[in-house]
DNA sequence: TCTGAAATTCATTCCTT
DNA sequence: AAGGAATGAATTTCAGA
């Protein structure tokens, strides 16, 4: 169950501890907690199980594995359910495609792509993008600067 | 320097392990890369020293903490210096705001906003959305459905 | 639920191949 | 670069408060 919310100010100070390093020491973290190794390992089993810490991940530079290169993918789909299902299940077979979001309103449908350079994007636009059945329309938007980065979710306090 | 490029496919896995679950042990990680402890410690390492491992992270279920509402909110902020600078810096103090894009063309900014509820949202959209100066449009756009997960970034191989 | 100690597993170094 | 053995840390369990 993800909200019995017996979740006190403790357990989003190691949220939030583990959110900035997932690697942290049982140890390390319970001393910035104020607690011993035991009971926050507890606490953090608990937080795995029920849930609430889905996982753990690497973060890895983009650049380093040939994805430095992210577009912003607006695209409109023929409002018919053959063709949005189809989309969208062709859009799992691209993994240049890391993020998919279907949309209330214009456009329907926002991509996340991640290339390894413009060339790349070109060759994945024409080759795939453009070639997608019941689309209407297709807006590449380059970012051109990250404003703010996600380095995880805010946890109160 | 992030691209000495001595990375062979041995490293591509690893980093693949370690994106879909940070906290391996080196010892299952070492298995699961066919190396023993030893070299394959020495390669997170130097990893992590190149920085094309960035860092490690919990990944948290944005309901448990009161986020589950996600809208992504596409904003134009009138062209020139000081607006755009007042305006980028003022995004940063909004913890809700959890990543933010300057884009080429229109919309010139897209933020991606997560709190508790619409209700929520309502409230930061009229208290501080629209109260921002120099903006001229704001287009808040709710997510319908989620129809591709950013689960790390694909590495070849 | 916490503490503290005991048992086990893991990380890390060093040396050899 | 990789493997193997040794050691020092960390995790994990358990008894007691």
């Amino acid at each position: 169950m993800v909200n019995n919310c017996a979740m006190d100010q403790i357990d989003r100070n190691i949220l939030r501890e583990l959110q900035n390093d997932g690697r942290l020491t049982i140890q390390e973290l319970a001393q910035r907690v104020g607690l011993t190794s035991s009971p926050c390992m507890r606490r953090v089993r608990q937080l795995e199980q029920d849930g609430v810490i889905q996982g753990y991940r690497a973060v890895i530079d983009p650049e380093a594995v040939g994805r430095g290169f992210e577009v912003l993918v607006s695209i409109e789909v023929k409002r018919d359910r053959e063709a949005v299902e189809a989309f969208e299940a062709a859009l799992q077979d691209i993994p240049d495609v890391i993020e998919a979001y279907r949309l209330f309103g214009s456009p329907g449908c926002l991509l996340r792509i991640a290339v390894a350079d413009i060339t790349a994007y070109e060759r994945l636009w024409i080759e795939r993008l453009t070639t997608l059945s019941g689309i209407t329309e297709v807006n590449s938007q380059i970012i051109m600067k990250r404003i703010k980065e996600s380095r995880g979710l805010p946890v109160g306090g």
